[in-house]
DNA sequence: CCCTTGCAGATTGGCGCCAATTATATATGA
DNA sequence: TCATATATAATTGGCGCCAATCTGCAAGGG
Protein backbone atom coordinates (compact mmCIF):
# COMPACT_ATOMS: atom_id res chain seq x y z
CA UNK A 1 0.00 0.00 0.00
CA UNK A 2 0.76 3.26 -1.11
CA UNK A 3 0.43 5.25 2.34
CA UNK A 4 0.68 8.88 1.58
CA UNK A 5 4.26 9.60 2.84
CA UNK A 6 5.70 13.10 4.11
CA UNK A 7 7.17 14.03 1.35
CA UNK A 8 3.95 14.21 -0.62
CA UNK A 9 1.82 15.52 1.91
CA UNK A 10 4.86 18.44 1.81
CA UNK A 11 3.96 19.00 -2.10
CA UNK A 12 0.51 18.87 -1.67
CA UNK A 13 0.22 21.03 0.73
CA UNK A 14 2.64 23.40 -0.87
CA UNK A 15 0.52 23.60 -3.81
CA UNK A 16 -2.97 24.01 -2.12
CA UNK A 17 -1.57 26.76 -0.46
CA UNK A 18 0.36 28.12 -3.60
CA UNK A 19 -3.88 27.93 -5.24
CA UNK A 20 -4.92 29.85 -2.39
CA UNK A 21 -2.98 32.42 -2.37
CA UNK A 22 -3.22 32.87 -6.17
CA UNK A 23 -7.14 32.15 -6.08
CA UNK A 24 -7.57 34.55 -3.55
CA UNK A 25 -8.16 32.64 -0.35
CA UNK A 26 -5.01 33.78 1.56
CA UNK A 27 -4.78 37.53 0.46
CA UNK A 28 -1.25 38.85 0.58
CA UNK A 29 -0.67 40.82 4.08
CA UNK A 30 -2.60 37.90 5.59
CA UNK A 31 -0.57 35.47 8.29
CA UNK A 32 -0.71 31.33 8.21
CA UNK A 33 -1.10 30.08 11.48
CA UNK A 34 0.38 26.61 11.91
CA UNK A 35 -2.38 25.15 13.90
CA UNK A 36 -5.25 26.62 11.87
CA UNK A 37 -3.54 25.07 8.46
CA UNK A 38 -2.88 21.89 9.92
CA UNK A 39 -6.54 21.25 11.33
CA UNK A 40 -8.05 22.88 8.05
CA UNK A 41 -5.91 20.62 5.46
CA UNK A 42 -5.58 17.47 7.85
CA UNK A 43 -1.83 17.41 8.22
CA UNK A 44 0.32 17.13 11.63
CA UNK A 45 2.38 20.79 12.09
CA UNK A 46 5.24 19.16 11.04
CA UNK A 47 4.16 19.30 7.23
CA UNK A 48 2.55 22.71 7.75
CA UNK A 49 6.33 23.85 9.16
CA UNK A 50 7.71 22.35 6.01
CA UNK A 51 5.82 23.79 3.27
CA UNK A 52 5.88 27.30 4.88
CA UNK A 53 9.43 27.18 4.79
CA UNK A 54 9.83 26.07 1.09
CA UNK A 55 6.90 28.80 0.01
CA UNK A 56 9.21 30.99 2.04
CA UNK A 57 12.13 30.05 -0.09
CA UNK A 58 10.21 30.86 -2.85
CA UNK A 59 9.68 34.39 -1.59
CA UNK A 60 5.84 33.74 -1.84
CA UNK A 61 5.62 33.79 1.57
CA UNK A 62 7.52 36.07 4.58
CA UNK A 63 9.15 34.96 7.29
CA UNK A 64 8.86 37.47 10.61
CA UNK A 65 10.72 35.42 13.44
CA UNK A 66 8.48 34.72 16.65
CA UNK A 67 5.33 36.09 14.73
CA UNK A 68 5.07 33.91 11.54
CA UNK A 69 4.61 33.41 8.35
CA UNK A 70 2.44 35.78 5.79
CA UNK A 71 1.44 36.32 2.32
CA UNK A 72 4.17 38.10 0.63
CA UNK A 73 2.86 42.23 -0.19
CA UNK A 74 4.33 42.76 -3.32
CA UNK A 75 4.60 47.13 -3.55
CA UNK A 76 3.61 49.05 -6.93
CA UNK A 77 7.67 49.25 -7.15
CA UNK A 78 7.99 45.73 -7.27
CA UNK A 79 5.53 45.02 -9.37
CA UNK A 80 6.61 47.29 -12.10
CA UNK A 81 10.16 45.20 -11.70
CA UNK A 82 8.37 42.06 -12.51
CA UNK A 83 6.60 43.66 -15.62
CA UNK A 84 9.79 44.63 -16.41
CA UNK A 85 11.54 41.26 -16.13
CA UNK A 86 8.64 39.16 -17.72
CA UNK A 87 8.79 41.94 -20.80
CA UNK A 88 12.68 41.79 -21.17
CA UNK A 89 12.76 37.99 -20.68
CA UNK A 90 9.56 36.80 -22.92
CA UNK A 91 10.63 39.07 -25.41
CA UNK A 92 14.02 37.55 -26.05
CA UNK A 93 12.20 34.22 -25.79
CA UNK A 94 10.20 35.02 -29.37
CA UNK A 95 12.79 34.14 -31.25
CA UNK A 96 13.69 30.50 -29.01
CA UNK A 97 9.62 29.99 -29.80
CA UNK A 98 9.15 30.85 -33.06
CA UNK A 99 12.29 28.52 -34.09
CA UNK A 100 11.49 25.75 -31.63
CA UNK A 101 7.65 25.62 -31.67
CA UNK A 102 6.08 21.62 -32.60
CA UNK A 103 2.72 20.34 -33.72
CA UNK A 104 2.37 19.33 -30.23
CA UNK A 105 3.47 22.18 -28.50
CA UNK A 106 1.10 24.25 -30.45
CA UNK A 107 -1.60 21.93 -29.80
CA UNK A 108 -1.22 22.41 -26.48
CA UNK A 109 -1.15 25.68 -26.67
CA UNK A 110 -4.51 25.70 -28.06
CA UNK A 111 -5.36 23.30 -25.51
CA UNK A 112 -4.85 25.10 -22.90
CA UNK A 113 -6.68 28.71 -25.02
CA UNK A 114 -9.74 26.37 -24.83
CA UNK A 115 -9.34 25.76 -21.07
CA UNK A 116 -9.17 29.39 -20.00
CA UNK A 117 -11.91 30.68 -22.67
CA UNK A 118 -14.15 28.25 -20.82
CA UNK A 119 -12.89 29.34 -17.29
CA UNK A 120 -13.52 32.78 -18.50
CA UNK A 121 -16.95 32.21 -18.30
CA UNK A 122 -17.40 30.46 -15.29
CA UNK A 123 -15.93 33.85 -13.83
CA UNK A 124 -14.30 31.54 -11.43
CA UNK A 125 -11.01 32.95 -9.83
CA UNK A 126 -9.40 30.82 -8.76
CA UNK A 127 -9.79 28.66 -12.52
CA UNK A 128 -9.06 31.66 -14.26
CA UNK A 129 -5.82 31.84 -12.20
CA UNK A 130 -4.68 27.87 -13.15
CA UNK A 131 -6.03 28.49 -16.96
CA UNK A 132 -3.73 31.59 -17.46
CA UNK A 133 -1.02 30.27 -16.26
CA UNK A 134 -1.46 26.69 -18.02
CA UNK A 135 -1.72 29.06 -21.12
CA UNK A 136 1.24 30.86 -20.41
CA UNK A 137 3.35 28.20 -19.12
CA UNK A 138 2.56 26.11 -22.58
CA UNK A 139 3.69 28.93 -24.19
CA UNK A 140 6.82 28.96 -22.55
CA UNK A 141 7.32 25.13 -23.34
CA UNK A 142 7.63 26.01 -26.60
CA UNK A 143 11.27 27.28 -26.22
CA UNK A 144 11.90 23.72 -24.93
CA UNK A 145 14.27 24.83 -22.19
CA UNK A 146 13.26 24.07 -18.77
CA UNK A 147 15.37 26.44 -17.03
CA UNK A 148 14.24 29.61 -18.96
CA UNK A 149 10.10 28.22 -18.26
CA UNK A 150 11.30 28.07 -14.82
CA UNK A 151 12.29 31.15 -14.63
CA UNK A 152 9.35 33.21 -16.61
CA UNK A 153 6.71 31.16 -14.78
CA UNK A 154 8.17 32.29 -11.45
CA UNK A 155 7.93 35.61 -12.53
CA UNK A 156 4.39 35.46 -13.72
CA UNK A 157 3.23 33.38 -10.83
CA UNK A 158 4.53 36.47 -8.32
CA UNK A 159 3.65 39.08 -9.95
CA UNK A 160 0.01 37.35 -10.64
CA UNK A 161 -0.47 36.42 -6.37
CA UNK A 162 -3.56 37.91 -4.82
CA UNK A 163 -5.48 38.77 -8.11
CA UNK A 164 -7.43 36.36 -7.78
CA UNK A 165 -10.87 37.80 -6.14
CA UNK A 166 -10.62 41.22 -7.74
CA UNK A 167 -9.97 39.84 -11.81
CA UNK A 168 -13.31 38.94 -12.66
CA UNK A 169 -14.56 43.12 -13.01
CA UNK A 170 -14.98 44.95 -16.17
CA UNK A 171 -13.67 43.75 -19.32
CA UNK A 172 -10.33 42.40 -17.77
CA UNK A 173 -10.60 38.75 -18.55
CA UNK A 174 -12.62 39.47 -21.90
CA UNK A 175 -9.27 41.46 -23.19
CA UNK A 176 -6.60 39.41 -21.14
CA UNK A 177 -8.69 36.36 -23.47
CA UNK A 178 -8.12 38.89 -26.65
CA UNK A 179 -5.00 38.94 -26.10
CA UNK A 180 -4.01 35.51 -25.88
CA UNK A 181 -5.88 34.92 -28.60
CA UNK A 182 -4.08 37.24 -30.40
CA UNK A 183 -0.57 35.75 -29.02
CA UNK A 184 -1.65 32.43 -30.66
CA UNK A 185 -2.17 33.95 -34.02
CA UNK A 186 0.78 35.52 -34.08
CA UNK A 187 2.16 32.55 -33.49
CA UNK A 188 1.04 30.45 -35.99
CA UNK A 189 1.42 33.17 -38.19
CA UNK A 190 5.04 33.32 -37.80
CA UNK A 191 5.30 36.52 -36.95
CA UNK A 192 7.50 36.92 -34.05
CA UNK A 193 7.04 41.45 -34.50
CA UNK A 194 3.52 40.50 -33.88
CA UNK A 195 4.15 38.13 -31.00
CA UNK A 196 6.47 41.08 -29.03
CA UNK A 197 3.75 43.75 -29.77
CA UNK A 198 1.00 41.11 -28.36
CA UNK A 199 3.24 40.43 -25.42
CA UNK A 200 3.99 44.06 -24.96
CA UNK A 201 0.41 44.90 -24.92
CA UNK A 202 -0.72 42.34 -22.75
CA UNK A 203 1.81 42.31 -19.70
CA UNK A 204 1.43 46.36 -19.72
CA UNK A 205 -2.10 46.88 -20.07
CA UNK A 206 -2.72 46.68 -16.08
CA UNK A 207 -0.36 49.59 -15.37
CA UNK A 208 -2.30 51.95 -17.72
CA UNK A 209 -5.50 50.83 -16.04
CA UNK A 210 -3.36 51.84 -12.55
CA UNK A 211 -2.24 54.92 -13.59
CA UNK A 212 -6.56 55.70 -14.27
CA UNK A 213 -7.82 54.71 -10.59
CA UNK A 214 -4.78 57.01 -9.59
CA UNK A 215 -2.61 56.05 -6.15
CA UNK A 216 -3.09 54.92 -2.87
CA UNK A 217 -3.60 52.09 -1.47
CA UNK A 218 -1.96 51.97 1.84
CA UNK A 219 -1.85 48.22 2.21
CA UNK A 220 -2.58 47.96 6.29
CA UNK A 221 0.76 47.35 7.03
CA UNK A 222 1.11 45.46 10.61
CA UNK A 223 -2.73 44.77 11.32
CA UNK A 224 -3.97 42.30 14.05
CA UNK A 225 -1.75 39.54 14.16
CA UNK A 226 -2.58 36.90 16.69
CA UNK A 227 -6.20 36.33 18.04
CA UNK A 228 -8.96 34.15 15.24
CA UNK A 229 -9.39 37.01 12.61
CA UNK A 230 -12.37 34.54 11.55
CA UNK A 231 -9.50 32.73 8.89
CA UNK A 232 -10.13 34.79 5.95
CA UNK A 233 -10.14 38.32 6.91
CA UNK A 234 -9.96 39.77 3.50
CA UNK A 235 -8.44 42.18 3.08
CA UNK A 236 -10.32 45.72 0.86
CA UNK A 237 -7.46 46.90 -1.20
CA UNK A 238 -7.60 47.61 -5.00
CA UNK A 239 -6.88 44.93 -6.64
CA UNK A 240 -3.68 44.70 -8.79
CA UNK A 241 -4.86 43.34 -11.79
CA UNK A 242 -1.76 41.80 -13.21
CA UNK A 243 -2.31 39.26 -16.09
CA UNK B 1 21.65 40.39 23.89
CA UNK B 2 21.06 38.93 20.49
CA UNK B 3 21.33 34.98 20.63
CA UNK B 4 21.47 33.70 17.69
CA UNK B 5 17.75 32.95 16.89
CA UNK B 6 16.48 30.12 15.05
CA UNK B 7 16.50 32.03 11.82
CA UNK B 8 19.68 33.31 11.83
CA UNK B 9 21.26 29.60 12.31
CA UNK B 10 19.24 28.37 9.17
CA UNK B 11 19.76 31.43 6.90
CA UNK B 12 23.93 30.80 8.28
CA UNK B 13 23.84 27.40 7.78
CA UNK B 14 21.91 27.71 4.14
CA UNK B 15 24.68 30.08 3.01
CA UNK B 16 27.82 27.75 4.93
CA UNK B 17 26.27 24.59 2.34
CA UNK B 18 25.46 27.12 -0.21
CA UNK B 19 29.76 28.05 -0.44
CA UNK B 20 30.57 24.40 0.44
CA UNK B 21 28.75 22.64 -3.05
CA UNK B 22 29.91 26.16 -4.92
CA UNK B 23 33.42 25.67 -3.59
CA UNK B 24 33.74 21.93 -3.78
CA UNK B 25 33.22 20.82 -0.98
CA UNK B 26 30.05 19.27 -1.22
CA UNK B 27 30.59 17.59 -5.02
CA UNK B 28 27.46 16.89 -7.41
CA UNK B 29 25.80 13.63 -6.05
CA UNK B 30 27.20 13.47 -2.80
CA UNK B 31 24.60 12.66 0.17
CA UNK B 32 24.10 15.58 2.78
CA UNK B 33 23.59 13.53 5.64
CA UNK B 34 21.85 15.31 8.88
CA UNK B 35 23.69 14.27 11.50
CA UNK B 36 27.00 14.62 10.09
CA UNK B 37 26.29 18.61 9.23
CA UNK B 38 24.56 18.92 12.80
CA UNK B 39 27.80 18.04 14.09
CA UNK B 40 30.34 19.74 11.82
CA UNK B 41 28.21 23.02 12.07
CA UNK B 42 27.20 22.44 16.09
CA UNK B 43 23.64 23.48 14.75
CA UNK B 44 20.57 20.99 15.37
CA UNK B 45 19.39 18.23 13.50
CA UNK B 46 16.05 20.51 13.30
CA UNK B 47 17.57 23.53 11.81
CA UNK B 48 19.97 21.24 9.34
CA UNK B 49 16.34 20.10 8.18
CA UNK B 50 15.20 23.39 7.26
CA UNK B 51 18.34 24.43 5.24
CA UNK B 52 18.17 21.28 3.36
CA UNK B 53 14.14 21.84 3.01
CA UNK B 54 14.44 25.46 1.43
CA UNK B 55 18.19 24.25 -0.62
CA UNK B 56 15.67 21.29 -2.12
CA UNK B 57 13.12 24.09 -2.67
CA UNK B 58 15.49 26.00 -4.70
CA UNK B 59 16.44 22.76 -6.40
CA UNK B 60 20.07 22.83 -5.61
CA UNK B 61 19.63 19.65 -3.92
CA UNK B 62 17.33 16.64 -4.56
CA UNK B 63 15.56 15.12 -1.41
CA UNK B 64 15.34 10.83 -2.32
CA UNK B 65 12.55 9.74 0.50
CA UNK B 66 14.14 7.70 3.26
CA UNK B 67 17.23 8.04 1.52
CA UNK B 68 18.02 12.06 2.34
CA UNK B 69 19.10 14.65 0.34
CA UNK B 70 22.08 14.65 -2.16
CA UNK B 71 23.26 17.55 -4.14
CA UNK B 72 22.17 17.68 -7.40
CA UNK B 73 23.85 16.51 -10.50
CA UNK B 74 23.32 18.59 -13.65
CA UNK B 75 23.55 16.51 -16.96
CA UNK B 76 25.05 17.70 -20.16
CA UNK B 77 21.86 18.44 -21.58
CA UNK B 78 20.66 20.79 -18.49
CA UNK B 79 23.58 22.63 -18.06
CA UNK B 80 23.24 23.40 -22.27
CA UNK B 81 19.51 24.79 -21.16
CA UNK B 82 21.25 26.79 -18.65
CA UNK B 83 23.74 28.78 -20.52
CA UNK B 84 21.40 28.90 -23.29
CA UNK B 85 18.95 30.47 -20.26
CA UNK B 86 21.55 32.75 -19.09
CA UNK B 87 22.36 33.71 -22.70
CA UNK B 88 19.36 34.59 -24.01
CA UNK B 89 18.22 37.13 -20.20
CA UNK B 90 21.49 38.26 -20.17
CA UNK B 91 22.01 39.59 -23.74
CA UNK B 92 18.38 41.12 -23.30
CA UNK B 93 19.65 42.82 -19.67
CA UNK B 94 22.77 44.65 -21.70
CA UNK B 95 20.20 47.56 -23.45
CA UNK B 96 18.65 48.05 -19.39
CA UNK B 97 22.45 48.00 -17.97
CA UNK B 98 23.63 50.53 -20.48
CA UNK B 99 20.90 52.92 -19.75
CA UNK B 100 21.10 52.84 -15.82
CA UNK B 101 24.13 52.47 -15.24
CA UNK B 102 25.71 54.52 -11.98
CA UNK B 103 29.09 55.57 -11.40
CA UNK B 104 28.36 53.87 -7.70
CA UNK B 105 27.67 50.60 -9.65
CA UNK B 106 30.29 50.89 -11.94
CA UNK B 107 32.65 51.56 -8.93
CA UNK B 108 31.02 48.43 -7.38
CA UNK B 109 31.64 46.32 -10.34
CA UNK B 110 34.97 47.61 -10.65
CA UNK B 111 35.89 46.70 -6.92
CA UNK B 112 34.30 43.09 -7.89
CA UNK B 113 36.75 42.59 -10.66
CA UNK B 114 39.32 43.27 -8.64
CA UNK B 115 38.66 41.07 -6.17
CA UNK B 116 38.61 38.73 -8.66
CA UNK B 117 42.08 39.64 -10.03
CA UNK B 118 43.55 38.61 -6.47
CA UNK B 119 41.16 35.26 -6.31
CA UNK B 120 42.56 34.62 -8.90
CA UNK B 121 46.44 35.03 -7.81
CA UNK B 122 44.99 32.59 -5.18
CA UNK B 123 43.82 29.92 -6.97
CA UNK B 124 41.54 28.91 -4.23
CA UNK B 125 38.41 27.11 -4.99
CA UNK B 126 35.78 29.03 -3.06
CA UNK B 127 37.42 32.25 -3.15
CA UNK B 128 37.16 31.98 -6.93
CA UNK B 129 33.57 30.78 -7.12
CA UNK B 130 32.30 33.80 -4.50
CA UNK B 131 34.07 36.30 -6.45
CA UNK B 132 33.23 35.56 -9.55
CA UNK B 133 29.82 35.46 -8.58
CA UNK B 134 30.04 38.74 -6.72
CA UNK B 135 31.28 40.54 -10.15
CA UNK B 136 28.39 39.11 -12.03
CA UNK B 137 26.00 40.16 -9.61
CA UNK B 138 26.91 43.48 -9.83
CA UNK B 139 26.87 43.62 -13.44
CA UNK B 140 22.79 42.40 -12.94
CA UNK B 141 23.08 44.89 -10.65
CA UNK B 142 23.24 48.00 -13.11
CA UNK B 143 19.72 47.13 -14.32
CA UNK B 144 18.41 48.36 -11.31
CA UNK B 145 15.59 45.96 -11.24
CA UNK B 146 15.90 42.64 -8.34
CA UNK B 147 13.76 40.48 -9.93
CA UNK B 148 15.69 40.38 -13.18
CA UNK B 149 18.58 40.26 -11.26
CA UNK B 150 17.64 37.26 -9.32
CA UNK B 151 16.73 35.23 -11.79
CA UNK B 152 20.06 35.80 -13.87
CA UNK B 153 21.75 35.20 -10.17
CA UNK B 154 19.88 32.03 -10.00
CA UNK B 155 21.06 30.47 -13.37
CA UNK B 156 24.49 31.15 -12.97
CA UNK B 157 24.96 29.48 -9.78
CA UNK B 158 23.13 26.34 -10.71
CA UNK B 159 25.17 26.05 -13.77
CA UNK B 160 28.68 27.01 -11.95
CA UNK B 161 27.43 24.46 -9.52
CA UNK B 162 30.49 21.90 -8.81
CA UNK B 163 33.35 23.81 -10.75
CA UNK B 164 34.84 24.67 -8.04
CA UNK B 165 37.68 22.26 -6.95
CA UNK B 166 38.08 21.81 -11.26
CA UNK B 167 38.16 25.36 -11.92
CA UNK B 168 41.81 26.40 -11.58
CA UNK B 169 43.58 24.29 -14.19
CA UNK B 170 44.71 25.56 -17.02
CA UNK B 171 44.24 29.12 -18.90
CA UNK B 172 40.44 28.39 -17.66
CA UNK B 173 41.14 31.29 -14.66
CA UNK B 174 43.14 33.43 -17.04
CA UNK B 175 40.65 33.63 -19.51
CA UNK B 176 37.73 34.08 -17.69
CA UNK B 177 39.79 37.05 -16.09
CA UNK B 178 40.36 38.67 -19.65
CA UNK B 179 36.54 38.26 -20.22
CA UNK B 180 35.42 40.02 -17.15
CA UNK B 181 37.85 42.98 -17.79
CA UNK B 182 36.32 43.34 -21.93
CA UNK B 183 32.85 43.04 -20.15
CA UNK B 184 33.60 46.05 -17.96
CA UNK B 185 35.62 48.13 -20.88
CA UNK B 186 32.76 47.81 -22.87
CA UNK B 187 30.42 49.06 -20.16
CA UNK B 188 32.94 52.00 -19.59
CA UNK B 189 32.79 53.17 -23.37
CA UNK B 190 28.99 52.25 -23.90
CA UNK B 191 29.22 49.59 -26.31
CA UNK B 192 26.45 47.32 -26.08
CA UNK B 193 27.60 45.05 -28.91
CA UNK B 194 30.77 44.67 -27.78
CA UNK B 195 29.39 43.83 -24.15
CA UNK B 196 26.76 41.31 -25.73
CA UNK B 197 29.61 39.72 -28.00
CA UNK B 198 31.38 39.91 -24.66
CA UNK B 199 29.22 37.57 -22.72
CA UNK B 200 28.19 35.27 -25.58
CA UNK B 201 32.16 34.34 -25.44
CA UNK B 202 32.15 34.30 -21.89
CA UNK B 203 29.22 31.73 -21.19
CA UNK B 204 30.54 29.55 -24.41
CA UNK B 205 33.71 29.24 -23.70
CA UNK B 206 33.16 26.04 -21.87
CA UNK B 207 30.99 24.07 -24.82
CA UNK B 208 33.84 24.43 -26.75
CA UNK B 209 36.32 22.90 -24.17
CA UNK B 210 33.64 20.19 -23.52
CA UNK B 211 33.65 19.74 -27.20
CA UNK B 212 37.20 18.67 -27.61
CA UNK B 213 38.07 16.20 -24.25
CA UNK B 214 35.02 14.11 -26.22
CA UNK B 215 32.20 13.09 -24.03
CA UNK B 216 32.33 10.04 -21.54
CA UNK B 217 31.58 10.97 -17.55
CA UNK B 218 29.27 8.95 -16.24
CA UNK B 219 28.67 10.62 -13.15
CA UNK B 220 28.65 7.33 -10.91
CA UNK B 221 24.82 7.17 -10.32
CA UNK B 222 23.67 5.60 -6.53
CA UNK B 223 26.83 5.02 -5.58
CA UNK B 224 27.32 3.87 -1.77
CA UNK B 225 24.79 5.92 0.37
CA UNK B 226 25.30 5.71 4.00
CA UNK B 227 28.21 4.42 6.14
CA UNK B 228 30.80 6.78 7.21
CA UNK B 229 32.86 8.07 3.26
CA UNK B 230 35.30 9.86 5.24
CA UNK B 231 33.05 13.36 4.97
CA UNK B 232 34.54 14.03 1.92
CA UNK B 233 34.47 11.55 -1.38
CA UNK B 234 35.39 13.46 -3.76
CA UNK B 235 34.20 12.03 -6.91
CA UNK B 236 36.63 11.78 -9.42
CA UNK B 237 34.73 13.41 -12.48
CA UNK B 238 35.85 15.41 -15.35
CA UNK B 239 34.65 19.03 -13.93
CA UNK B 240 31.82 21.05 -15.31
CA UNK B 241 33.66 24.34 -15.76
CA UNK B 242 30.81 27.11 -16.60
CA UNK B 243 31.64 30.49 -15.77
C1' DC C 1 -9.74 60.54 31.94
C1' DC C 2 -5.44 58.85 30.05
C1' DC C 3 -1.15 56.59 30.36
C1' DT C 4 1.67 52.95 32.25
C1' DT C 5 2.32 48.42 34.06
C1' DG C 6 1.33 43.68 34.95
C1' DC C 7 -1.20 39.43 33.69
C1' DA C 8 -3.19 35.79 30.87
C1' DG C 9 -3.97 33.65 26.46
C1' DA C 10 -2.33 32.27 22.13
C1' DT C 11 1.18 31.24 18.84
C1' DT C 12 5.59 30.08 17.36
C1' DG C 13 10.46 28.05 18.26
C1' DG C 14 13.33 24.39 19.16
C1' DC C 15 14.36 19.75 20.55
C1' DG C 16 14.38 14.94 21.84
C1' DC C 17 12.37 10.61 21.07
C1' DC C 18 11.04 6.40 18.69
C1' DA C 19 9.26 4.01 14.58
C1' DA C 20 10.09 3.14 9.58
C1' DT C 21 13.25 2.33 6.08
C1' DT C 22 17.51 1.38 3.95
C1' DA C 23 22.35 -0.20 3.36
C1' DT C 24 25.88 -3.17 5.02
C1' DA C 25 27.66 -7.30 6.98
C1' DT C 26 27.02 -12.10 8.01
C1' DA C 27 25.41 -16.65 7.52
C1' DT C 28 23.59 -20.36 4.67
C1' DG C 29 22.98 -23.46 0.81
C1' DA C 30 23.69 -25.07 -3.99
C1' DT D 1 32.88 -19.95 -4.92
C1' DC D 2 28.86 -17.36 -5.80
C1' DA D 3 24.12 -16.17 -5.15
C1' DT D 4 20.53 -15.68 -1.80
C1' DA D 5 18.40 -14.91 2.61
C1' DT D 6 18.80 -12.99 7.16
C1' DA D 7 20.37 -10.01 10.91
C1' DT D 8 22.23 -5.72 12.33
C1' DA D 9 23.54 -1.03 12.34
C1' DA D 10 22.89 3.50 10.63
C1' DT D 11 19.98 7.01 8.88
C1' DT D 12 15.86 9.37 7.98
C1' DG D 13 10.70 10.40 9.00
C1' DG D 14 7.28 12.09 11.84
C1' DC D 15 5.37 13.73 16.08
C1' DG D 16 4.48 15.55 20.60
C1' DC D 17 6.08 18.37 24.16
C1' DC D 18 7.46 22.49 26.66
C1' DA D 19 9.77 26.89 26.78
C1' DA D 20 10.20 31.57 24.59
C1' DT D 21 7.83 35.34 22.78
C1' DC D 22 4.28 38.20 21.30
C1' DT D 23 -0.57 40.21 21.54
C1' DG D 24 -4.48 41.85 23.87
C1' DC D 25 -6.79 43.02 28.01
C1' DA D 26 -7.30 44.65 32.56
C1' DA D 27 -5.95 46.82 36.67
C1' DG D 28 -3.73 50.54 38.95
C1' DG D 29 -1.70 55.13 39.41
C1' DG D 30 -1.07 60.01 38.09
Amino acid sequence: MTEPTHSNELAWLQEQLRLGMSGGRFPAGSWLRQDALAEQYGVSRFVVRGALERLAELESIEHVPNRGYRVRHWSLEERHELTEARLVIEQAMVPLMMARKTPAGMAEARRALHDFERAAESLDGEALAMTNHAFHRALADLTENAALARQVNWLREQGLRGAGPGWPKAGGVARSLAEHREMLAALERNDPIALQGAIQRHLTAWQERQATTAAGTRPSEGGACHRKNGANPVSPRTPPEMI
